[in-house]
DNA sequence: GTTGACCCTGGAGTCGATTCCAGACTTTAA
DNA sequence: TTAAAGTCTGGAATCGACTCCAGGGTCAAC
């Protein structure tokens, strides 16, 4: 099967598939007599555990740092375990600072509208000073922007 | 007071201050004979709304416009407490993200903790491949590296 | 008067996973 | 046969909030 195919079967574009294999995430495809990739079927499913892998946090380079481990016939499945430990332990983190901003989000929304209640539309209101009141700021809750789905 | 002292007082470095007056975050400080920058003491709680603001989820180009607008005699609360509630949503949608990763994860390491137990310790258990079969990809939950903290 | 801590500039670098680019070729369907 | 859609390369750009850099002054204490 040709890249865009496989991209198709997987939601990602043909540029991610190409940056996977430069990346070490997809074993080098083999080439059509024009040079076109052609890759064989299972590379549907290996697709599949990459953006699964990504999805639960690991990165790139450590995906790449596993597969080639196992391609040398090791068995890095105490590294992938151990990772996945951390993952889970990043995310729970991750987690908490979130419901700790939300709080926050949640306490400010209600005191805004309580005093924009009381003022006519144009006067200011002075929302923004209400935070330094009510948040000691700190880390920095990465939003993640809105991935643009393709349509 | 000089901008050592204020970013201390925030716990941030002088250079992110700089980067805030740049970005139009700070008003500009006046300066000394000397070049150096003298800010007014209620810059601290300046600052301290802008880190609270970028905390919940402001960016600094929205807090750049917002305190321009105001500069001008504006009162864009309503801009304001509407961008606020789009961050909350933005944190909800993150939270249920994360709530389902996590339960992929947790689920993942209970099946890995179940076929390690009855493999010897060098032995493949292709851990990944039981990825691609548990979950199904998609976004991307960006794991905030951990910031580093100054000592 | 010298050391060490502070401050200045503005432009570049960082992180990571994509995404985009130009310029060229190939395949496919009409 | 020709146009549209797909593919190739590899290096650069994107996003955002910082962080770092060199090369140079300045301030405080001893």
């Amino acid at each position: 099967m040709r890249i865009g195919e496989l991209a198709a079967s997987a939601g990602v574009s043909p540029d991610t598939v190409r940056h996977y294999e430069r990346s070490g995430l997809l074993p080098r495809a083999a080439r059509t007599a024009s040079g076109y990739r052609e890759f064989p079927p299972d590379t549907v499913e290996r697709l599949r555990v990459v953006r699964a892998a990504l999805a639960v946090g690991f990165t790139v380079a450590e995906l790449a740092r596993i597969l080639r481990e196992r391609q040398r016939g090791g068995a890095p499945c105490r590294t992938v375990r151990a990772l996945a430990a951390e993952k889970l332990a990043a995310i729970e983190r991750q987690q908490r600072e979130l419901a700790e901003v939300r709080r926050t989000l949640v306490a400010l929304l209600e005191d805004w509208d309580a005093r924009l209640a009381g003022q006519p539309e144009g006067e200011p209101a002075h929302l923004l000073d209400r935070l330094g009141t009510k948040v000691q700021s700190n880390p920095r809750p990465r939003l993640r922007r809105t991935p643009k789905e393709k349509a």
